[in-house]
DNA sequence: GTCTATAGGGTGATAGAC
DNA sequence: GTCTATCACCCTATAGAC
């Protein structure tokens, strides 16, 4: 792909990424890519049709990466619960929020279908993947509905500490579940 | 109050509560605002020193408004279990989201300490009032993240279904801890 | 209190030279 | 492929008349 970005169209792609996850799709202009790209404006709309285009290529790659990560806890060695635990403590920049779950809040992103499919496929994939694990599809979806709540309560307090009660809190009561 | 809403300061407020629910505060235009509530700009511009300050009086009167539903429900009759149900499914307009919880997506609000502190003060409000009913800061902050996050969920699935199976989820986790 | 006029800068995109 | 020029419109606010 454009694990080096040496090559423009991967670059605008990286520096999309980068400011929806910071500042959402509304307050993200094709002035602000182009400039962190280092990129001119011809050279942005040669490659892509203009900003709703780009946004689908940077969510697409942003959802895709997240699965991969994701994937990497919940397939791997130990029971359900401790797989599902290192998927709820793996490594985070808690405050910069979920750059999938962030998404969902912007108005033009749910009522543009390319732009809310990747997010709806991304929660799906992950709930069937959690309801392998606990064996029941309700309490799969409480699990995903902490993490991406977990996030919302950082950033009001900014602090991590909610995101981590919060996740405290579902696994002991998933270890009353879970054998 | 501006219950009936006759005064321009108050429908400022009311139309700048409605458009930051639906499009957030980047997404805010002070002209939409005035549209909206059918004012002048001068008008606007003589009440309120513009928008941030009009931003947090409309947040400020959505967490009071949010603070006394959830105590309608939260300091009702019943056992801990019934009011945290009756809390957890009282009338929603879920695809809307929540009007605290949109906002923490908001670069220039989580930036602004004025605008941040009403969202920490309800969550902490919330989450104090859950632990009193629950027994244990943890799990409350749990129901709470649930709550927050289904809200995400529906809005990607553009679906109540991931909400009620959220809630659903952490109810039937909760009926094991509480008596 | 409310109105219109004006301003300086940004937005999102097109055109055409190189 | 990339660059600069240009465009029509919007954003946020100020000024000053009424």
């Amino acid at each position: 792909m454009y694990t080096r970005l040496v090559d423009t169209r991967g670059r605008l792609v990286e520096s999309t990424r980068e400011l929806l996850w910071e500042r959402g799709y509304v307050g993200t202009s094709p002035k602000a890519i182009q400039q962190r790209a280092g990129v001119g404006q011809g050279s942005m709309y040669h490659h892509f049709s203009g900003k709703p285009e780009l946004a689908v290529a940077a969510v697409e790659r942003s959802a895709a990466e997240l699965r991969a990560a994701a994937a990497s806890c919940l397939d791997g060695p130990g029971s359900a619960l401790e797989r599902i635990t290192a998927y709820l403590r793996r490594e985070r920049d808690v405050l910069k929020g979920c750059p999938i779950g962030r998404m969902t809040q912007d108005p033009d992103v749910v009522t543009s279908p390319e732009l809310r499919q990747p997010l709806a496929d991304t929660f799906t994939w992950l709930r069937d993947r959690l309801t392998e694990l606990v064996g029941d599809e309700d309490i799969a979806t409480t699990v995903l509905a902490t993490l991406q709540g977990g996030y919302v309560l950082a950033r009001a307090a900014e602090s991590v500490e909610p995101f981590d009660q919060a996740i405290n809190g579902i696994l002991a009561l998933l270890a009353r579940v879970l054998d």
